[in-house]
DNA sequence: ATACAGATGGTCAGTAAAGGTCAAACAGAA
DNA sequence: TTCTGTTTGACCTTTACTGACCATCTGTAT
């Protein structure tokens, strides 16, 4: 992973170092205690939980607020295998947004689906054909790429 | 060329060095760290990384703004198998025919770079997301495919 | 019930801290 | 000269972080 890390990324991996340490689907918080124990204001956990735990990248987050208030990360479930495919036409479809696209392939690592490397290499293609393109013609050119990759590596293994 | 050294070959030899030296395959460096080092405009640092650490050349950059940015080179395969990639962006192109790229697959197969069942995956989907496009589209689509497919199964693990 | 107080979390705009882009100036070689 | 590759700097975009102010929940006293 990344050697330069900001104050979020590390906040990022302690939390999910938590919810895989736990085994649970899901986690509670207390947002003032992470704020302490990373010495920095409350706000920047929210600033965390909106970029790194969105629904895109495969996850909820619920909270109450008043006393006995919290903080829950729900960690979606991942796919069974066989239904990864389908998934993945349902997501991409015929255009998808560089975001979007970020946040499957965060998903699939996530679930170990997608080893790293390709990742990377993935990343770098999308960007690479895509730059230069007007956004619509890009989003398209995307989606056609990201699902081919990802069928191809899936049908692979 | 110049016979003495640009610049830019200065800060190409010693990101190679680093490369080689820690034994990794990937290296993050802070672009002001960088050029503060080689006391030089930070825009050089990108100079080096586009015209010596392109995708042709078999390195990946990734980078991130803002606080705790970071720039990520990252070599993605020894020598020979870079040779296979440049290969590949010029035989592919930006516009290759259907039999033109049957015949770049089969000669893959023959040398044992790809595997039986990758070159049906890739031929099914060249298939499935080129057909009712007007040819010339076609071929630039078909080009785009078929060089990031190729890419990915050469750079993966 | 009502009202108030304390305890949480949420939002948003502003600031700071990176890196990216592009075109013009420059330098060497043919 | 002309062509190509290098170097620079002005200006832009993205990401991180903070703090003031807001909203909501619980509990308790009236």
């Amino acid at each position: 992973m990344t050697l330069i890390s900001s104050l979020a990324d590390h906040i990022e991996r302690y939390i999910k170092a938590l919810l895989d340490q736990t085994e649970q689907r899901s986690l509670e918080i207390r947002r003032v205690e992470l704020a302490e124990l990373f010495e920095c204001v409350p706000s920047q956990i929210n600033y965390v939980l909106k970029t790194r735990f969105s629904n895109e990248r495969g996850y909820i987050v619920e909270s109450r607020r008043g006393g006995g208030g919290y903080i829950r990360i729900i960690r979606l479930e991942p796919r069974h295998r066989r239904d990864i495919c389908t998934w993945i036409y349902e997501t991409v479809g015929d255009s998808i947004e560089a975001e979007e696209a970020e946040g499957l392939l965060a998903q699939l690592l996530d679930h170990d689906h997608l080893s790293r490397k390709d990742a990377v290499v993935i990343r770098s293609l999308l960007t690479q054909e895509t730059q230069g393109l007007e956004k619509t013609l890009a989003n398209r050119a995307r989606a056609v790429l990201l699902r081919s990759m990802l069928l191809l590596l899936l049908h692979g293994s």
